[in-house]
DNA sequence: TTGAAAGCGTTACCAA
DNA sequence: TTGGTAACGCTTTCAA
C-alpha cells in the first residue's frame, strides 16, 4: 500500500500538501490539487488509519460487548448498532462476555489499548466504578446499572404486569412465572412485575416462581417439574421468549394443550417467537431500535454533541398470538 | 493513560529500557527490571496498541464479514470464530454485508486501512480478483468461491442426497424442494443433490422446486402455493432450516399434519430446529466447529505457519426428529 | 546493561 | 499557496 510520501514524491509536492487535499483544509491551488488527486488514484493510495489514530487519539471504532451473540435477542440488537455505526463511518469490535466480569474487563482493557472511541455494553456484572475510570464514553443497553450512565432499555416492570394481566383477561386462574437470572436487572424487574399483580391472589405462593436462567433448556426442565407438581396452573409468564419456547416444549411433552389448558406469554419479541407452534404471544421490545438508539447516543457522545436524552426507556408492546388465544376469552 | 515516556521518567531510565522489559527481550538487569515493573503498576501503564500497530504493521485484529448476523446460522459461526480468536489475543471486527458487493468492498477497504491482520468471509458476491489484490490472508467460510483461497465448508451435495433418501426411506413418494438463492453456491449444491436423487423418478418435474430465498417468510409463501397446486407432495426437503420452519407453518395453516401427511427435512442444524413443533429433522453442519476451524486457519496464515489443510469439507449429520418420524416407516 | 535516535504514516503549526 | 518539521507512542538498531 502506498504511503503519503510516495504520493508526494510522485506529485513533486510535499506531504503537507497531500495531507491538505486529503482532508480538504488549508489552501491548495486547483492545479496542484488535481495533480495530487491524479496521483492518489494512480497509486491507489488510501490513508493509513492507524497513523491517523495515533495522531488523533481516536479511531472511528467502537466496542460492542454482549453476553452472547448466540442468544437470539442479541443479533437483532447488534444489527441495529452496526447499521447506524456503519452509516457514520465507525467499525465495531464485537465481544462476548458470557456475563463474566473478567471477560468484560479484558474487553474494556483492550478497548483502551486500541484507542476505541467508545463502547456499548449489554452487561451489568461490572461495577460502575471500574467503568468510570474509563475515559471513553459508554452507553448501557438492555440493562441498567446505574443512572450515571447513558442508558437504553425498555419498560420491564410495568410491561410484565401487562403480561400477567393479559393472562388473566384470557381467563387464567393460576399463573406461574419462569424467572431469569437473579443478577440481571431486567430479569428481576420482570419477576417483580409478575409479583405485583399476583401477590394479593389467594392462590399465590412463591412455588409458582421457578428459575429458567434465560435459556430454553433450563426453562424446559423447570417447567416440567412445575407442571407436574402444580397441575392447577393454567397460565405461564416466561421472563423471556427463549424460556417460553422451553415452556411450550414441556407442555407438549406432558400432553398439555396450549392455549386451551395452558396459556403462555413470553417477553422480548425476538423473531423466533413467530415460528414456534403455537405462535407465541409476547411482550415485544423494539430490539432493533434500541440498538439504533444506543448507537446514535454513543456517536453524539463521541463527537461531543449534547445528548437529547440520557435515559431511554422504551414502551413494550403486547403481541397477541396463538399461545394465549383461548376460545372462551373474556371480551376485551 | 500513561505513556512509555512517563514510565521512563518515573523510573529514571530510558524508554528503550522500558520497551525491553515490556517485550521481554534484550538485556536488562534484575534491579532495573523490578523498578520498571513497579512503576508500570504504579502508573497503571498499558502500551498503546495503536502505536505498536503503526510500527509493526499488524494489529492483532481480524475482520469477520457475514451476510447478516440476524440469520440464525451466523451467530453460532461467529461465536466459534470469536472464541478462538479471543484465546489467541485477537479482536474481531464484525461486518454485515447483506450479500451486497459494495458493502463487502467497503469492509475490505476498511480492513486494509485499519491494518487488520486478516479476514474471514462468508460471502461469494465478491470476485476473487479483488480478493487477490488484498495482501492480507483471507479464509472463506460456508461458501466456496474459488479453490485458490483457504476454505471451510461442509459437504452440501452428498448430504442433500442423504436428506432426500431419508425422506424416501420414511415412505415419501413425491418429494419437493425449497431452494435457496441461485447466487449462493451451497444453495445450488443442495438443489443439485436433490435433483440427483429424484431426476429419474417418473413423477419428477421441476415444478417441485420452488424458491424460498433462504428465509422463512418467502419459504412460507412458496410452500403455500406449492402444496395447493400439488397435494400429491408428501415430502419436502428445504434448503435450510429457516425455510423449513416456513414449510412447517404453511403446512399447519393448510391443515396438513406433519409428519403423517407431509414429512419435512431441513439443512444446517441451527438451534432453532430443536424448538419448532414438531421438532425438525435436519442435516446438521458442525457450525460452531466450522467457525473455530476458520479461526485456527487464519491465525496460522497470519503468523506464517504452514497450513495443515487448505480446504476443509466437513461431513454433515442426519439428525432424525419428529418432522420425519412417520409411523409406518420402513425399517432402517 | 543502557541510552540516543531513527522510523512507522499521519497531521498541523509556523515560516516562507 | 506551499514546505519543513515536530509530534503522536512505540520498537529496534547502533553505539557507548
Amino acid at each position: 500500500m502506498a504511503t503519503i510520501k510516495e504520493v508526494a514524491k510522485a506529485t513533486g509536492v510535499s506531504v503537507a500538501t497531500i495531507s491538505r487535499v486529503l482532508n480538504n483544509n488549508g489552501y491548495v491551488s486547483e492545479e496542484t490539487k488535481n495533480k495530487v488527486i491524479e496521483a492518489i488514484k494512480e497509486l491507489d493510495y488510501r490513508p493509513n488509519e492507524v497513523a491517523r489514530s495515533l495522531y488523533h487519539k481516536q479511531s472511528k471504532t467502537i466496542s460492542l460487548i454482549l453476553p452472547d451473540i448466540t442468544n437470539p435477542f442479541f443479533p437483532e440488537l447488534a444489527r441495529g448498532v452496526e447499521d447506524i455505526m456503519n452509516d457514520h463511518g465507525y467499525t465495531i469490535f464485537l465481544g462476548n462476555s458470557d456475563e463474566k466480569a473478567n471477560k468484560e474487563e479484558r474487553y474494556l482493557d483492550m478497548m483502551e489499548q486500541k484507542h476505541v472511541d467508545g463502547a456499548i455494553l449489554a452487561t451489568n456484572t461490572l461495577d460502575s466504578n471500574h467503568l468510570k475510570t474509563l475515559k471513553k464514553p459508554v452507553v448501557i443497553i438492555d440493562r441498567s446499572i446505574n443512572s450515571d450512565f447513558p442508558t437504553v432499555c425498555s419498560e420491564n416492570f410495568h410491561s410484565s404486569q401487562d403480561a400477567v394481566r393479559h393472562l388473566k383477561e384470557v381467563g387464567c386462574k393460576v399463573i406461574a412465572h419462569i424467572e431469569g437470572p437473579a443478577h440481571i436487572t431486567n430479569s428481576v424487574l420482570r419477576k417483580n412485575g409478575y409479583i405485583e399483580v399476583v401477590k394479593k391472589e389467594s392462590w399465590f405462593t412463591d412455588e409458582y416462581i421457578v428459575n429458567g436462567h434465560y435459556n430454553d433448556k433450563d426453562a424446559y426442565q423447570a417447567t416440567l417439574t412445575l407442571l407436574k407438581n402444580h397441575p392447577e396452573i393454567d397460565g405461564i409468564f416466561a421472563g423471556n421468549d427463549l424460556m417460553a419456547t422451553g415452556v411450550l416444549k414441556a407442555a407438549r411433552n406432558l400432553g398439555i394443550s396450549i392455549p386451551e389448558q395452558l396459556a403462555v406469554i413470553g417477553f422480548d419479541g425476538i423473531r423466533m417467537s413467530e415460528i414456534t407452534s403455537p405462535e407465541l404471544t409476547t411482550m415485544a421490545q423494539p430490539i432493533y431500535k434500541m440498538g439504533e438508539t444506543a448507537a446514535y447516543m454513543l456517536i453524539d457522545l463521541i463527537e461531543q454533541r449534547p445528548l437529547r436524552e440520557r435515559y431511554y426507556k422504551y414502551p413494550v408492546q403486547l403481541i397477541k398470538r396463538q399461545s394465549t388465544n383461548v376460545q372462551n376469552q373474556s371480551i376485551n
